[in-house]
DNA sequence: CGACTGCTTGATGTTGCTCAACGTGCGTGG
DNA sequence: CCACGCACGTTGAGCAACATCAAGCAGTCG
């Protein structure tokens, strides 16, 4: 984790309409991102861990970056992918800024790092800002629940089905895509073994439903993935 | 479900310090409430459904009320129990009103149902209240991460343990309580089938650390218990 | 007193994990 | 250039964990 000098001006950002903060002033811009820093982050590089404060909010600029929560046992379960122009969590601000997720670059990456007590009188400056701040937390829970039904209530094939079908509707947005992430991920994303997870992609494989070579995904049938993402 | 007549005054409520809306001024009070709502569930009854739009915030005034998620196999996963003057949920605000999770009366109930354009515009009049919204935000990640950990990396014997001290910690506030869930509640907090829940109930009074006689349960050894819920 | 509900207990079946072996590309250093 | 280590991926066999099925039991309500 390097700091970077040379520090991106928001205000002529190209992707200033992407931003979670898209509809500031000029001025309200200079507020915000008066003392942010950017970073870069190696691939597999941790970016926070659950448990510990954060003074920063994140916002991710390039690369992509994995939310997961960890067991005792060092086990991870990936909540979600975040891409560019996201954040990665916001911590539990007005409280103790506490994390309870963690964070790490599944590629290269870089990320902006914006001032919590900034970020705090920013939201607290007007209301403008609620609805957005709110549908962030909404979006947070509603992925939640979808996870957590996802785990406790479906198999393996329905968990590979349904982590494939993310990748091709919130990821990358294609059917066929080349995957940045490892085996070792998906199956942290479908909350089962790595062994488990290339057994039911070859099976999907064998079944044209998918094919797959290396991290190539193709999805050649994706009403019966649908199918077995909700039936098992 | 019925409506109730005579409604609660929430100015002279004698719960109002420990209300959510516990530092309103006396017509801002009058503001919230002016069209509230008192409605009766009884034991077992839905008091809503995940997927289903609301206008109203559902606020506990007496009884008790399960969370929770429901697969479409029909089985549900209980995040949490309500007790009075909490919130159930607030629905996905300054978006579309959707609820993402489920909600019953564990036991004859009575809640208080707040309109939801009066609270949308009570929370954008003053910033003083930004934070308090907040925070149940952080309150409800921060209980979803520790519930999801649970179900996914723990055995059965860590799930029970948990959910028997969650309930001495966060419920009951004692050691020795009279449950008023069912054994199948109890599953459905822990994430198991009723079955292996009687079982570890019974392997837990056989090993001393718990007694457990109908619905009354008596923590023998806290300390263990623990140890339990952290390694399995 | 019978029907019913909630709970317990044992026997059996299934699912998915673990362990271990093996293959495959890829970078590194000789 | 090859040899080697290493990370990643696949496959099979055995096993542990947990669900399901089935039966029985206690309390309760009509």
């Amino acid at each position: 984790m390097q700091n970077y000098n040379r520090k991106q001006n928001c205000i002529q950002c190209s992707h200033r309409s992407q931003c979670f903060f898209n509809d500031l002033s000029d001025p309200e811009y200079e507020f915000l991102f008066s003392n942010k820093k950017e970073v870069d982050f190696k691939a597999g590089e941790t970016i926070y861990k659950q448990g510990t404060e954060s003074k920063y909010l994140v916002f991710l600029l390039s690369g992509m970056a994995k939310i997961y929560v960890e067991g005792d046992n060092g086990k991870t379960f990936i909540l979600e992918l975040i891409k560019p122009f996201q954040f990665l969590d916001i911590p539990a601000i007005f409280e103790d800024d506490m994390l309870y997720r963690s964070s790490s670059a599944v590629e290269d990456s870089r990320a902006c790092l914006i001032d919590i007590d900034v970020f705090k009188s920013f939201i607290l400056s007007s209301n403008k800002n609620i609805p957005k701040l709110v549908r962030h937390f909404n979006h947070a829970q509603s992925r939640y629940s979808l996870r957590v039904t996802n785990v406790i209530y479906k198999n393996m094939d329905a968990r590979i089905a349904d982590s494939i079908l993310y990748l091709v509707n919130e990821v990358y947005f294609s059917r066929a895509f080349d995957m940045n992430i490892s085996r070792s991920d998906l199956a942290d994303l479908a909350g089962m073994s790595r062994e488990s997870t290339s057994r039911i992609l070859g099976q999907f494989k064998a079944q044209q439903i998918l094919n797959v070579k290396g991290r190539r995904v193709e999805v050649l049938n994706k009403k019966q993935l649908e199918q077995i993402a909700r039936y098992g």
